[in-house]
RNA sequence: GGGCGGAUAGCUCAGUAGGGAGAGCACUGGUUUUACAAGCCAGGGGUCACAGGUUCAAGCCCUGUUCCGCCCA
């Protein structure tokens, strides 16, 4: 592509996001300029894996927040001049995708059942292959400079040989075992769930009391309480604590469950509360956790009465294929009518829901894979507490630590199809599990050829958690590896800290010896306005396509930048986007305004000697090094809000508001000389700079304009980011430009509150103390004609101030407006009384500071010199307001 | 029950050396000035949740209280 695509000198009046950014994505995939070059000085490399978004999702604002994050500091580093890798990819997303496909083929009217499982797969891959990169093309569309000729996806061959190498590792370090255990099952989607997977909320409910008969004791009976009737058809005991009194004669005794008959023994058990309900609880191993363990310590019978889709199996007699809440009904009214049910109460309790599908977990005993966590915690817990890993913001280390240290057993088995199958197969005449990288023929045992996989595939996360070293090539010893592991940042939202990050921290310690990321920032997650959670069904979805159609990917980016603090939650909402979109049209146009100043102007061929910087130049320069500074420092400490508003505040408050006003005097009235070389260099390397420190932030826009102002090289993406004077320079000029600005403000000022139209034009006449004011004011005497619209203007320390003037007083210097027609002396009058007054309210209080001796005495003495200094300053501007005041009411 | 975070302008939030309360949006008044009305100029607006303590000095440090949110059990 040609760099002018414009005529010359000129840009469109209005920016157009959607063209300029296909064009430019297309530019820079053209040149290849995300692609990572092969580099051998490692310290050079910098890289992040992307969290994998699901192959079943499609962009919504938090990708986009996330991923703005990660492309920004990509960027940067990038024209840091680092080895940049970023490496994306996509998840399988086990349930989600097994979801999706189930129910592109129900409207076929078939179930997975009807296709079998191989075929079934197959479809999966079918949709992957169509649907599966809808969210990486979304991501191109934010600007995201990825470097895709290294994309990956959690089934892929190689991803799949990682997950079988640190399966078969783990199991036969004898990390990964096998269980009958109660687990979360969720009937919907008939799998198991891991405990993080289940949400639990507190819910209204029931509490029943129930009589159990006790055999060998007529008319007796023992009173229980519970949540869930139903269960007791796999009831297998009666406990209560063995210091109560209350059942301490029938401890060992039997009771009969009722509408079953079967015969339950009472037992003695610690982990029975004796206030809760009657202190008495019935016991049902196979479906809860707590008396499963029970169960185990005393060796008591497990009953599993649920099918695996959550309805009654033969188990439960006649009670058999009724769903769970039918169960209960019946059960309920039969123990009523046979008036076994003593009474029933409100009860608030917490229940289990799916991750997923919000559907009710069911505690439900079955066979299952788990991973021992305890010892690759602990590495994991180190590595953290030493700072290998660093969270920002820190506190959400805590967040990790307290769930590392009460970690629990992974169950990484899932009923599903689609997913990483178990890799392990059992033989069916001697029951050895063969588990090896290698597919299996026979039993290496006794060589029998009926040999059967397991049915399982693993959790999604299993896969994940391998996700920062698999991507790169392991198990082969690849070049990346070397490179790029452990990479500098993980940039990722708090819900997935267990998830995911504590799982990654706990593999990569295991199998690569070092932790696989030193910084983890934990992002903040969007709300609406109001700080509700986004939703479909609220109908306060903001969705970062329709956003950047309607405004552009920069000014959604540049938004997500500007609310990124580091907080749990930021709220977002289209008016903070539009203050943005906003900003693009002020870049633009000020992009614009430099463009039709600089025809003919090639700063390439200029000499630093034929410049002659003056006052403006000098200070723009130095306030341009300092934004710099401080968005080189607020990006290494991942402050993106601060980062991007110095930008904004820089370019619009400093570069637009008052440079570019005070050029234009240079620019449109002068000839071509050394002075106008100097101001259209000075415009042009200001903006040019703007240019690069926004890229990060605002790519698109930033090339676009960048390619249209005189540039070398083949991308702004591709510049250094800008070097900064650590000591600022501005400290005179600083002074200097204040005063000038604060002569136009107070002439601005006067005019605004005298209904005056600032474009109408006054004299000014204004009176300084000291030789040094005088010069600067008269020097600078045209600039303040052009700023503050001002005819005549007069300068010298012994002016008599004019009759029917407005007067104005800053610091020493008093301006005298002489507005000998329009002028309103009772205006005038309030008006100098309202500034009176807010000056001797602040007179009054550092007057009370002054005159503490404890001050005086305890306080350092550059404060109370500060403070000094201060007083004098108000007294002198209070004695001049009065006097004026004085001469005016005289009149 | 355990833990974490928060309360600052009408709204959303900064304020990371204890020393003059800030920004954006919204609001008010003026303004069609040749980059920009998605703009320009000017302005109003705060008992920094409450109570106590440390300090010459507290939005900031300490203690407690109230309220809101989240995580874990």
């Amino acid at each position: 592509m040609k760099n002018q695509q414009y005529k010359q000198n000129s840009l469109p009046s209005v920016y157009n996001p959607k063209t300029a950014e296909s064009r430019w994505y297309q530019y820079w995939l053209d040149n290849n300029l995300f692609q990572v070059k092969s580099n051998e000085k490692r310290e050079r490399n910098y890289s992040i894996v992307m969290p994998p978004p699901n192959i079943t999702g499609s962009l919504h604002i938090g990708h986009a927040l996330n991923n703005t994050l990660q492309d920004i500091v990509i960027r940067w580093k990038r024209m840091q001049r680092y080895n940049v890798l970023w490496l994306p990819g996509t998840d399988h997303a086990g349930i989600a995708t097994q979801n999706v496909v189930e129910r592109v083929i129900a409207e076929e009217g078939k179930s997975r059942y009807d296709l079998g499982r191989e075929k079934f797969v197959e479809r999966a891959w079918q949709w992957r292959d169509e649907y599966g990169s809808n969210i990486l093309n979304q991501l191109k569309k934010m600007g995201c400079s990825c470097d895709w000729s290294r994309l990956r996806f959690t089934l892929d061959e190689g991803l799949s040989k990682a997950v079988r190498k640190v399966f078969v590792t783990l199991f036969k370090e004898g990390l990964i075992y096998r269980s009958n255990y109660v687990v979360n099952w969720c009937p919907r989607c008939q799998t198991a769930l891991a405990d993080i997977e289940v949400e639990q909320r507190e819910e209204k409910s029931k509490l029943y009391h129930i009589k159990y008969p006790l055999k060998d004791f007529t008319d007796e009976y023992i009173v229980v309480a519970t949540t869930r009737p139903e269960t007791m058809l796999g009831d297998t005991a009666v406990a209560v604590n063995p210091k109560d009194q209350r059942y301490q004669k029938y401890v060992g005794k039997i009771a009969i469950l009722p509408l079953v008959g079967r015969g339950l023994p009472i037992v003695a058990d610690k982990y029975v509360d004796p206030e809760f309900g009657t202190g008495a609880v019935k016991i049902t191993p196979a479906h809860d956790l707590n008396d499963f363990e029970l169960g185990k310590r005393h060796s008591l019978k497990e009953i599993n009465i649920l099918n695996d889709d959550g309805t009654t199996n033969k188990e439960t007699g006649k009670y058999a294929n009724l769903s769970i809440e039918q169960a209960r009904e019946v059960v309920l009214e039969d123990l009523k009518a046979e008036d076994y049910l003593v009474k029933t109460e409100d009860y608030s309790h917490s229940l289990g829901h799916c991750y997923r599908c919000d559907t009710v977990i069911e505690p439900y005993l079955s066979q299952q894979w788990f991973v021992k966590m305890k010892d690759l915690a602990l590495p994991a817990i180190k590595a953290v507490q030493n700072k290998e890993t660093n969270f920002i913001p820190g506190r959400w280390s805590k967040v990790y630590f307290e769930w590392m240290r009460g970690i629990k057993d992974w169950c990484i088995s899932r009923q599903l199809w689609w997913g990483h199958r178990v890799p392990v197969w059992y033989c069916r005449d001697c029951n050895e599990y063969i588990v090896e990288m290698e597919d299996p023929e026979e039993c290496p045992k006794c060589h029998s050829k009926s040999i059967v996989q397991d049915k399982d595939v693993l959790d999604t996360w299993f896969s994940s958690a391998l996700w920062p070293f698999s991507t790169m090539g392991w198990p082969e010893e690849t070049s990346d590896l070397a490179e790029f592991y452990p990479t500098n940042l993980l940039v990722t939202g708090f819900d997935i800290i267990f998830f995911w990050v504590a799982r990654m921290m706990m593999m990569g310690l295991k199998f690569m010896g070092e932790v696989p990321f030193k910084e983890v920032f934990i992002n903040p997650l969007i709300k609406d306005i109001e700080g509700k959670k986004m939703s479909k069904s609220r109908g306060n979805v903001i969705d970062p396509l329709v956003v950047i159609e309607q405004y552009g990917a920069d000014a959604l980016r540049m938004t997500l930048a500007s609310l990124t603090i580091q907080a749990n939650y930021i709220r977002l909402s289209t008016e903070k986007i539009e203050t943005f979109r906003n900003f693009t049209n002020k870049i633009w146009n000020v992009a614009r305004f430099a463009l039709a100043n600089l025809s003919d102007f090639d700063p390439y061929s200029l000499k630093e000697e034929e410049f002659e910087f003056n006052l403006f130049d000098k200070w723009i320069l130095a306030h341009l090094n300092d934004c710099i500074k401080i968005v080189t420092e607020y990006l290494g400490k991942y402050q993106f809000s601060e980062a991007a508003m110095a930008i904004y505040d820089f370019t619009w408050n400093y570069f637009c508001d008052w440079y570019v006003e005070l050029i234009k005097e240079t620019l449109y009235k002068e000839e071509n000389g050394a002075r106008k070389k100097t101001v259209q260099y000075v415009l042009w390397y200001v903006l040019e700079h703007i240019l690069r420190i926004l890229h990060p932030f605002m790519p698109f826009i930033t090339e676009e304009i960048w390619q249209n102002i005189p540039h070398q090289g083949l991308s702004i993406s591709t510049k250094d980011w800008p070097d900064f004077k650590r000591k600022s320079s501005r400290t005179d000029i600083e002074e200097k430009v204040i005063v000038i600005q604060g002569v136009i403000k107070v002439i601005r000022n006067i005019k605004a509150e005298m209904n005056i139209p600032l474009t109408k034009t006054v004299d000014a006449h204004i009176k300084v103390v000291g030789n040094e004011k005088e010069r600067l004011l008269k020097e600078h005497q045209s600039y303040l004609k052009s700023l503050a619209h001002l005819n005549f203007i007069l300068i010298g320390k012994t002016l008599e101030k004019p009759e029917y003037s407005a007067i104005g007083v800053l610091e020493d210097i008093e301006i005298y407006i002489p507005l000998k027609d329009i002028i309103d002396i009772e205006v005038e009058i309030s008006r100098l009384e309202k500034k009176l007054s807010k000056i001797e309210k602040e007179i009054i209080i550092i007057n009370k500071k002054l005159n503490n001796v404890d001050f005086i005495e305890k306080a350092p003495a550059s404060v109370i010199d500060k403070e000094k200094e201060k007083m004098l300053e108000l007294a002198d501007i209070r004695d001049r307001i009065c006097t004026n005041l004085k001469t005016i009411k005289a009149v």
